[in-house]
DNA sequence: ACTTTTTCTGCAACCGATCTCAGCAACCGA
DNA sequence: TCGGTTGCTGAGATCGGTTGCAGAAAAAGT
């Protein structure tokens, strides 16, 4: 039933067990004839070896853990997916840890993980990352942040270009004719969050527009909620409204919406990131798109390198905008 | 740095490396001062036990597999996140597969997670599971469906009542006014979706309307697409439609507001699934609540007892109607 | 034909725990 | 005082692989 271990396969085919190994492991350290014959045994007695004698001997396994706040934000599912399927394309197995935005989780998560020889790690936060917090468990540069770190020359990073993105998004709307834009953040923790509201303030000045900051506590698409009330108080309202993120994106729209404001008739909204799930909300969300699949692909990328002793890197990925139906030209 | 093997623990304390791994994995089996000196040891050394190389000698580790289609879709995102707290609460770590769909997917991640010592797993299926293709992986009846299964008394299932759940959005609808309520099902592939379906179709002949069936092809929030489509063509249009799950709820509305039909407006709509999302969407989501959490938490624990020699199970549990604003009274 | 070199394969230690078995001390009742 | 329990600890095999080392066989060099 259960898989035969190697010492059976290795006496079926008539060999010792290391030959059997290496037949796998290194197979270019066996004869020809020797590897087809052990292959053809193994096969017809279903063996397969097994991940964890393995990784108890060499120390490394292929578990790749992913650390996010929280798997139910559209955001992290997506780059959980994309991650997914770049590890999976370079022979790793991603593990999802979900920190629930518990304050010590991460650092246990990569103990955990550290404890099964992963061979690195990827983290995408929801707040600032100290990496200091978790040297305990081992990492070392052999930790991917999918944001900006704090004195962070000990740890790779892949984030997109905030400045271009916020820009794609105030050009378009410039473009509809829109001249008062707002700007909702929502999850302010992160520096990618604080860089692009930093960018909206700045391009914002730049083409002569006094920047419009909506309230945004609370969390993901929460955060929509004060921003709409705040939103609909105000004198002079603007025409447009940039969101931080695509949830917020959402929220913001619901909370107009429940306030007899429509999304674009009364408003146009742009979100960034990009999410798939903006092509079916109602209206279709127009965002910046984050190019969330390669992302995955270079942090696995950046992570192996960091682990073979290769140099600590920063990617800054150019963002492109989708252009849905959540903005209109301004009457 | 990294830590220190039974061995080093067991030369510091003065002691043989099976004390200290009685310390750690049978306490009472050691005395008292002796137990106390090691754990300090330990402690003192930074020590933790390597979970790969107590599972290889055990063969059972606490990594636990949640099988998945699609992380992207929120139910999924949500029963992960609610299987993730379920499992942690049992001393177990959740280790999500996800499948993209892809046929023989499940068989390997279940191969490779039973060759990790998984003491068990829980799939959540997109269509319909046969127990049988996975009888190779060696989880016999230690495997969890969410859904009904195939001659399914070898393996334990959580389901949702259908017939409650949908019996609750016809009520509601019906008491708002609604006479004339169609049905998308959206993902047509499993058990669970077919009974919702046929739920609708006979509580629909039972209450004297003939029952509308939308067209729900496509998968996610695209079957909202041909249905809207569909909908809007209907020469005598229905004044409510009753989705077969969230997504698709979300993106027939998104569909007939492009097509300029309001929600809940000009047509009122109730989900399945009462997804946290839907809190937020643009109108919020009038929906028949699935306990996700509580299904996590039954799975869990049915898995356990499967485990133990204990019975298969079938537990059905009762959905709740959660109203927010996508449906009001029919004028 | 006889080294020298290269290729293969076997042996055995090792990774870091668990667990059975046996030994030893303390304790019990007779 | 002595055999019998009971409680605790140590020895060592084991889980399923990997790998350095050594020796045999094959290939190459002279």
């Amino acid at each position: 039933m259960s898989t035969p271990s190697i010492d059976e396969v290795a006496a079926a085919a008539g060999v010792h067990k290391s030959t059997v190994s290496r037949a796998f492991s290194r197979p270019e350290a066996v004869k020809r004839e020797t590897l087809d014959h052990v292959r053809q045994v193994a096969a017809s007695m279903g063996y397969r070896m097994s991940p964890l004698a393995q990784a108890l001997r060499t120390k490394v396994s292929t578990l790749v853990p992913l650390v996010v706040p929280d798997i139910t934000n559209p955001y992290f599912a997506e780059l959980a997916k994309a991650m997914t399927a770049a590890a999976g394309e370079r022979g790793y197995q991603l593990v999802l840890c979900v920190t629930e935005n518990e304050a010590d989780a991460t650092a246990r998560y990569l103990d955990a993980m550290q404890a099964m020889y992963a061979p690195f790690a990827v983290i995408a936060p929801y707040t600032r990352v100290f990496p200091a917090e978790f040297e305990s468990s081992g990492f070392g540069k052999r930790l991917v942040v999918i944001d900006r770190v704090e004195s962070g020359d000990q740890t790779s990073t892949v984030t997109v270009d905030s400045a271009t993105g916020i820009a794609l998004a105030l050009d378009h709307l410039f473009e509809l004719g829109h001249t008062s834009i707002a700007y909702v953040s929502g999850i302010a923790g992160t520096h990618t969050a604080a860089d692009r509201r930093q960018a909206y303030r700045t391009l914002a000045e730049k083409h002569g527009m006094t920047p419009i900051e909506l309230d945004s506590s609370g969390i993901g698409v929460d955060a929509g909620e004060r921003a709409a009330e705040e939103l609909v108080s105000l004198r002079e309202r603007p025409t447009a409204v940039i969101a931080g993120n695509d949830l917020v994106a959402f929220g913001l729209i619901s909370s107009l919406g429940s306030r007899g404001m429509s999304v674009p008739g009364d408003v146009s909204v742009v979100g960034f990131d990009g999410l798939a799930l903006g092509a079916r909300s109602n209206p279709p969300l127009t965002s910046v798109q984050q190019p969330i699949a390669e992302m995955g692909r270079i942090a696995i990328r950046l992570a192996e390198q960091a682990a073979n002793g290769g140099p600590v890197e920063h990617v800054v990925l150019q963002p492109q905008l989708l252009v849905r139906s959540s903005t209109r030209p301004v009457r």
